[in-house]
DNA sequence: CTGAAAGCGCTTACAG
DNA sequence: CTGAAAGCGCTTACAG
């Protein structure tokens, strides 16, 4: 039992034909006798051969690879993007690097720099919290570079994010037309772009309802349970407390809910709570949440076909934005009477 | 302003050497003069060149790269895994390819396929629902394979897996000491291997208490919410209600709750309910979440060292078993007096 | 310590 | 259509 071929040149021993055949057989070019291309197809099929990536790479100076990064794949959110990438990549033809950044900046660069040796067609970044760092990485990265969601914007990359702004706003909406007028907002950390403007959507749905805000019912997390729930408890210790309150996502809505469980409270009867994400698993609460959806795969796919144009070549669409979708869910409830 | 340097050449000549003294400069190897080999790192340095993977590893035949195939990165469990995986691979100078395979075989294959081409330097194969599809592809893979809680053992692979039998064996136990006699199993599909291990544990306790096994009490699910909740209905729908639940995954646990809360009863009060993983959000569910935690992570390091282990040559432990830890909280309770 | 040379496994003009 | 040849960017014996 021969071992497998490793190379072209091999199967063209077997074969008895040059390499240069083999190449183009393989690679179906119509340089090569129709016959003698199937032959040569069937012997490296059965011996298992698999051409090099790595050598033709070498040559076309196309890896047929990406590169993407995210702060961390453990987060819902970024998993669902993720998903949605390796799929469109799949199907054309590309393989994948994932590597997760943290909130390490040595990290991080050493992760960009590890694609570039790689000589990754393009990246991908995903929600990005050091993009101050970012900028001058990028600006020298040779391949194109799409940003999702990214805390940070850049000049030097095509973006693919959701339309925080018109989203929060319908959100906000939804609680004051319940009835609502102190409503809160429990933000990630000041500063993020998503953050500013989640919280710039929610306060133009206040001002259209002509609800001066209370600066007390805006508080920062840090887009985690924990954080969140701290966040809450601050918002329960106020003499006047909110009937409602709007989270920087779903994760948030679950350490604000834990919360409220923990004073005794109940969601909606006491506090309303409206999320943003439309995780997964949210549908699935007691009582299920009101939230913004995020469509986490399709944004993935988004970002994964810009960045197939860009690599071809195409240099078009700077921006895009995706709409959100608010779920009206049972977290969400008219104040009581007495508020 | 120059543009990047791309190869070894270029750099050796701006500085003035055979580009075999760049190689070793940059290699960091000792048959180079100090000074010389100082100036180059930082020539290179300052132009922002990055060597090719590709190059090197054609000539090196390591890639130092791994593949990491998964069901799907969305699956909570999944994600953790590979954020485990990532972690030791980035520390250790290795970049990893994702792909999900899904379930369908066709995409399995392409995947491996791929990974073949991309001359990985070893596989890790996480919760694949198609192991019998794997197995001949496995055996004429010739890099290390490592096997992540799979649902089809393979001789041609190591493996990391929980110990599922004790860990279910003790969850049961924990409901048997609650004073819980009809116990019910909302299981994956059957015939994986971890629902079969998991529903053995959960018989050896019931065994051990003494307590008959009804096989109305056992219903199959898929391990997600949407499963879990049509089973959870059949054991609503039944004469003799079971009064607590061992659940295959918390994303089971998730769906059953949901149809336990529908049915206008309550957690732990009229059913008690214990899940599988302990994934991040089920300490923040109302009431939070019994469950026996899988240390995720972990086992994704786990995975990685021994496949680094293995990539080095070193032949070792076949498979490791990981002991899984009950974590009670507040979704379990005695049993109802009427009960 | 240094450099010229060979070779890793491909692709692709080039000349028939 | 076919094959010999050059070259992609590295590493590493080999001979000084």
């Amino acid at each position: 039992m021969p071992s497998k071929p490793t190379s072209i040149k091999e199967i063209a021993k077997i074969a008895g034909v040059s390499h240069s055949s083999v190449s183009r057989a393989l690679r179906n070019s119509p340089l090569v006798n129709r016959d003698k291309a199937d032959r040569i197809r069937r012997i490296a099929e059965e011996c298992g051969y698999r051409p090099s990536a790595a050598a033709r790479s070498l040559v076309t100076r196309r890896s047929q690879t990406i590169g993407v990064v995210v702060t961390s794949i453990a987060d819902p959110f970024v998993a669902g993007v993720v998903s949605g990438i390796e799929d469109i990549a799949n199907e054309r033809g590309f393989s994948v690097f994932l590597a997760n950044s943290g909130v390490d900046p040595a990290r991080e660069i050493r992760v960009v720099h590890a694609f570039e040796e790689r000589r990754v067609d393009g990246i991908i970044v995903t929600a990005s919290r050091v993009g101050a760092l970012y900028v001058p990485l990028l600006e020298q990265m040779q391949v194109p570079i799409v940003l999702l969601n990214n805390q940070h914007p850049s000049q030097f990359a095509h973006s693919v994010m959701i339309a925080n702004v018109e989203a929060s706003r319908e959100a906000t909406r939804h609680l004051v037309s319940l009835g609502h007028r102190r409503i809160a907002y429990i933000g990630d950390r000041l500063g993020f772009q998503s953050d500013t403007e989640r919280l710039e959507g929610f306060r133009s749905a206040l001002d259209e309802a002509g609800i001066p805000l209370d600066p007390a019912l805006v508080v920062h997390g840090d887009g985690k349970p924990e954080a969140a729930r701290e966040a809450m408890a601050q918002l329960l210790a106020l003499q006047n407390q909110p009937t409602a309150v709007f989270c920087y996502n779903d994760l948030s809505a679950l350490g604000a809910f834990r919360q409220i469980a923990d004073a005794g409270l109940r969601v909606p009867h006491d506090i309303s709570l409206v999320g943003f994400d439309d995780l997964y698993i949210s549908q699935y609460l007691e009582p299920p949440l009101t939230t913004v959806r995020q469509p986490m795969r399709q944004m993935g796919n988004l970002a994964m076909t810009t960045l197939l144009r860009l690599i071809a070549g195409e240099g078009l669409c700077q921006d895009i934005k995706v709409p959100g979708e608010l779920i009206v869910r049972r977290s969400t409830a008219p104040p009581k009477e007495n508020s």
